[in-house]
DNA sequence: TTTTGAGTTGTTCGA
DNA sequence: GTCGAACAACTCAAA
């Protein structure tokens, strides 16, 4: 029996990243089966060119989910090695150091992500030890799903048909109770170190009202998600940012603390135990593909972050102008709806998957501002900033992206606010100077009479902001942008 | 190889 | 107010 084995005999060394949690956890297990004291490690990489700083929200979330993964796996009688710099020097020397004859991990699929974990694996094996790379984040790896013809997919659905077709989606793995530590650590830093919380000013002191880092924050909110009356109706109400219609799991699974396998598969069994409809559910796991369909396109075209998929965009004529950007990101753009979603991003690190749509059409197609500022902003704000998501949905929604959508697609942030805010809900959360506006004109208070306005306390360019654009004008202009590159 | 069918998330115009 | 057509033609995937 492994167990048995003396204290004395090699470590294995797990390394850990976007995959904090003991549930269907296949790197984890893996170290967990070598027979030996495991130990973990996590270091933050803040030095490596090319390697996407950590985002500020992010930080946020790290710093609390490394606390409760650290409690957690200390009463398993485990340790976390904390350590900051390049992970191809420290994880092959600290691998020497404690004498370590394997080290696991779980993939990521970022250009400069797999360069990282290939040098790391050289150098692992250079000096002798065992490297092994597991998926411990998608349902599928981005080489497992091809084309007939081998290709790689640029059009969901056909991706998705595959996918639906398959049905060979691993069983979760069990959970991992106890993952004892060596008897002696290495030299390790303290969380408060890292300095990962914000200070002067706190922006983030109201995060913890709507999120709980963590597999166990995680678990809760999808099981009660999952029984949600909300929930039930995920085919239209997930497009509602005034409801509770998505299940807000983003940064977890970020962060790897919930495992998109047993998402998939707890949906699945919901909806043959009839406590889910069957035609919702399967909604719920496009989005889950959709995610899937990002991290393999990430995968198979470096520079994705940087250069548009569609090469004619290259050429593209922007306007980049400085103001109406900061404007964009502080909320104060004059269409409520784009202000209430930039608003709720930089108060709660996250905005509604519908809401994201509405104000990047408004920023690449209103303003003609480039998308990759957008992703940027996105990047150091939202919690769950994700290099696959983030960047496939941005080209997505500037059209130069997979599968995009047609040049002439562009969003009518008045419109989009009326139907998919009807009452105006999400608006009055959010851009509170308009909430005594009544629904009529809550998404255009430029066309409210000025007696209700009045009454309202609105005053249009004192109080908010008139529209910084036209849109009927903006349009027009993005149209005759794109007729130039074509 | 060539052909055929189809493509997350929309808006506007005019009958 | 509602509805269908036009937007403009390109790329992808499969047969």
């Amino acid at each position: 029996m492994p167990y048995l084995l003396p204290m004395t005999d090699a470590p294995t060394l797990l390394w850990l990243r976007q995959d904090l949690r003991f549930d269907d956890n296949p790197a984890m297990r893996a170290a967990l089966d070598e027979g030996q004291p495991v130990l973990c490690l996590y270091v933050l990489d803040e030095e490596t060119p090319g390697e996407w700083a950590l985002g500020g929200a992010q930080r946020w979330w790290l710093h609390h989910s490394l606390t409760n993964f650290q409690a957690d796996l200390e009463k398993r009688g485990g340790a976390l090695i904390l350590r900051r710099g390049d992970p191809r020097q420290i994880v092959p020397a600290l691998a020497q150091k404690i004498g370590a004859s394997s080290v696991h991990w779980t993939r990521r699929y970022a250009a400069w992500q797999v360069d990282t974990d290939k040098a790391v694996k050289e150098a692992l094996k250079a000096r002798g030890i065992n490297a092994e790379s597991h998926n411990g984040g998608l349902l599928y790896e981005p080489w497992e799903i091809a084309t007939k013809t081998g290709g790689t997919y640029r059009v969901y659905t056909p991706y998705w048909k595959q996918i639906q077709a398959r049905e060979d989606i691993r069983p979760p793995l069990p959970r991992v109770n106890k993952l004892p530590a060596p008897s002696s650590l290495p030299d390790r830093d303290t969380l408060e170190d890292w300095n990962l919380l914000p200070t002067r000013p706190n922006w983030a002191k109201s995060f913890s009202e709507d999120w709980a880092p963590g597999e166990k924050g995680a678990k809760a909110r999808w099981r009660a998600w999952l029984k949600s009356k909300d929930a039930k109706a995920y085919d239209s109400l997930r497009n509602r940012p005034d409801r509770e219609g998505t299940s807000r799991l983003s940064p977890h699974l970020h962060f790897g603390e919930i495992s998109v396998v047993s998402l998939w598969h707890d949906m699945q069994a919901a909806v043959a135990a009839h406590d889910f409809p069957a035609d919702d559910g399967k909604v719920f796991r496009s989005e889950l593909v959709w995610r899937e369909f990002s991290h393999q396109l990430t995968f198979h075209q470096p520079g994705m972050e940087e250069t548009p998929l569609m090469e004619k965009f290259s050429g593209f004529r922007w306007d980049n102008d400085k103001a109406h950007l900061r404007a964009w990101q502080q909320g104060l753009t004059g269409y409520p709806i784009v202000d209430a979603g930039m608003r709720q991003l930089w108060q709660t690190g996250w905005m509604h998957n519908r809401v994201r749509m509405i104000v990047g059409s408004f920023l690449v197609k209103d303003l003609l501002v480039d998308w990759r500022e957008g992703l940027k902003w996105f990047w150091d704000t939202l919690l769950d900033a994700d290099p696959a998501n983030n960047t496939a949905s941005w080209q997505w929604i500037a059209g130069c992206g997979a599968d995009a959508a047609p040049f002439f697609r562009i969003f009518n942030p008045t419109t989009q606010g009326q139907k998919f805010d009807p009452d105006g809900d999400y608006v009055r959360r959010f851009v509170p100077e308009l909430s005594a506006l009544p629904k009529k004109y809550i998404h255009a208070p430029e066309t409210a009479p000025p007696l209700i306005l009045k009454e309202a306390g609105v005053k249009l360019g004192e109080t908010y902001p008139l529209p910084i654009v036209d849109h009927a004008i903006a349009r027009k202009e993005a149209l005759a942008r794109y007729e130039a590159i074509k």
